[in-house]
DNA sequence: CTCCTGAGTTGAAACGTTTTAAACGACGTG
DNA sequence: CACGTCGTTTAAAACGTTTCAACTCAGGAG
């Protein structure tokens, strides 16, 4: 039951009259030890209060028990959805997941990256801030298994899993043509993230199928995908002359509908009468909203569970060929587009 | 340019014509070196993609050169907010953070205390599911520093940085006391949770100092602290009678209000006039309400910036006394409390 | 009685670093 | 010319574990 710094395997077994090699096995292979030894081996660990260090283990194992996901954004609630997921599918092989966040900087990204490498973790998830990173590219070279999560390239350098956005795209606009909106906004930016180039794309396919005119569907650029940043596009759109202004909005995400919701609320519009908002997302704090949104449902769990599949597949097999897993989104509507 | 699994630092010296040591000595002292070998060596780094083992390292040196945060729940953003604090006040000293999620769960909330302890972190940052837990003791006890966060415990075994939710509870209670409010609900629950207790009894100790009779602060218990719960809530507040209905609620955290908000706005209600709504905790989506929240709001991200550097001065300074250290929270007045 | 078998245990080597004391020249000083 | 000095470099030990070949010792078979 004693304490201190540093109880070593040295000190178990000479406290348990055995030698070093025999704690070992009770440790790793408890089935080659006989019961008793076992149990005064046990014992003795208890009371010197002994706590195998992973350092040398790792060192002499060669390999690593953990598994690391570089998030892009631990503040947005998807990424923390995608996180449980990886860690529901490292549970059940024994291997904790090491969560790092980059904020959005680059250069955190990198800090992170690469101290994993030099903890040799098992492999690597994550949503970059760019996919074409040189750092990615290395830390894949030299052997380290990387998955990258929510975002695509077009090469196939990596394993990736991603949800097909364009469709996302296609989805949204396709539920507003059939409750008959003829002018619609697109909400969304910076167009250098590619989601939201690949939603808008979505978005204009449909409505090029529909055969409507292509100024009928008006876009309106954000800097960022924040709640603010909403709030501002709903007075843009409220400026807009009655007769060219849209009757319904598709948001490039959850927080930015979340935004524009709030400024039609608080100026007096009703959703989804006057305005019909869709979202993409659907985070938990979309079903939430005081009318509830209308959004493009990713299958946030299941893409960090399979990212974690294939790094670990990657890891166990050299001879492995990079794939690009594609996730089907789905639409859920509710309340904030079921006029009409 | 190679890569490779598993360049070590002979391999680097045999490539660069010097004794092994020489490159101990360029990665951690290179002033000890002369310009010239220094180069040789850094290029022979560079080709042969070197990468620091750091269970070889750790091993040697006896300290890593993390620090870890085991969050109560990703998903909140509370949680994630300290989280940032925590990662700035290591960032400033060189460390990594490792963040782990223990998903309310005890059982994970445990095997990460374990693994992390087998990995030496220089110190367990840790809002526990239960604060008395033994599996902490025996952490702190072995050597590892631990502070818990956000929780604290009425012994002084652990340093603790948490906020003073008794007052919290007495400023949002004293906050509609102002504002003339007669009969006051409080939602929260489950009473099992030390915070839910306190701001319980912050806003009892108002509404008592205030002469205003015990039975106008309704009790509506809740079992968990979420946003369906706070619509559940506001059913059955809706359903008192008119006389003996409360017109204003404080609820014991934003979640709550905001299911408390849908529930009022869906029923045609308006927020603040038939009904005053304060929250806890002023996360981000509070003030992104359809009517911005009041809210207590606690200092997130110095909350776990004094964790973390708590957390290093036990680590660094072996007669170390711990401390509790109890930050004050401030009412953040907004539209949903903004009539009469 | 000897030999074999196999379960249980042991001792030593190895993993890749860091660190420390010692070796090595080259150089200026007395 | 001998000596100490200083700047560089080296060799070896150590960190705590895992692994593997070798050893011991009963017990059973021949």
């Amino acid at each position: 039951m004693a304490s201190s710094r540093s109880v070593s395997v040295k000190d178990v077994a000479a406290a348990a009259g055995v030698s070093l090699g025999t704690v070992s096995n009770v440790l790793n292979r408890p089935d080659r030890v006989s019961a008793s030894t076992r149990q005064r081996v046990q014992a003795a660990m208890a009371d010197l209060g002994f706590v195998r260090n992973e350092s040398a283990r790792q060192l002499r194992a060669g390999t690593s028990r953990t598994l690391a996901y570089v998030m892009l954004d631990a503040g947005n609630p998807f990424f923390t959805d995608v996180a449980l997921g990886v860690e529901a599918a490292a549970e059940e092989q024994g291997l904790t997941v090491m969560l790092c966040n980059s904020a959005n900087r680059e250069s955190r990204e990198r800090a992170h990256v690469e101290l994993l490498e030099q903890q040799r973790v098992q492999g690597v998830l994550v949503t970059p801030v760019d996919p074409h990173a040189a750092f990615l590219d290395r830390l894949s070279s030299r052997g380290t298994p990387v998955v990258i999560v929510d975002r695509t390239r077009d090469d196939d350098a990596f394993c990736s899993v991603a949800v097909d956005d364009v469709l996302g795209g296609r989805l949204a606009v396709e539920h507003l043509l059939d409750h008959g909106h003829e002018r619609v906004a697109f909400v969304g930016g910076p167009a250098s993230i590619g989601q939201v180039r690949d939603r808008l794309r979505g978005a204009r396919d449909a409505w090029a199928d529909a055969g409507l005119p292509d100024g009928d569907l008006v876009v309106l650029e954000t800097d960022q995908l924040v709640v603010g940043e909403g709030r501002e596009a709903g007075a843009r759109l409220a400026g807009l002359p009655a007769r060219r202004r849209p009757t319904a909005a598709f948001c490039a995400n959850d927080l930015l509908a979340l935004g524009l919701l709030q400024h039609a609320i608080s100026t007096g519009r009703s959703v989804p009468e006057d305005l019909a908002i869709v979202g993409y997302d659907d985070i938990e704090f979309a079903a939430a909203a005081a009318v509830p949104l209308t959004s493009v449902r990713q299958p946030r769990q299941l893409l960090g569970r399979t990212a974690a599949e294939l790094v670990l597949a990657e890891a166990s097999d050299p001879g492995h060929r990079h794939q690009q897993v594609l996730f089907t989104p789905e639409l859920v509507a509710r309340a904030s587009t079921a006029g009409r």
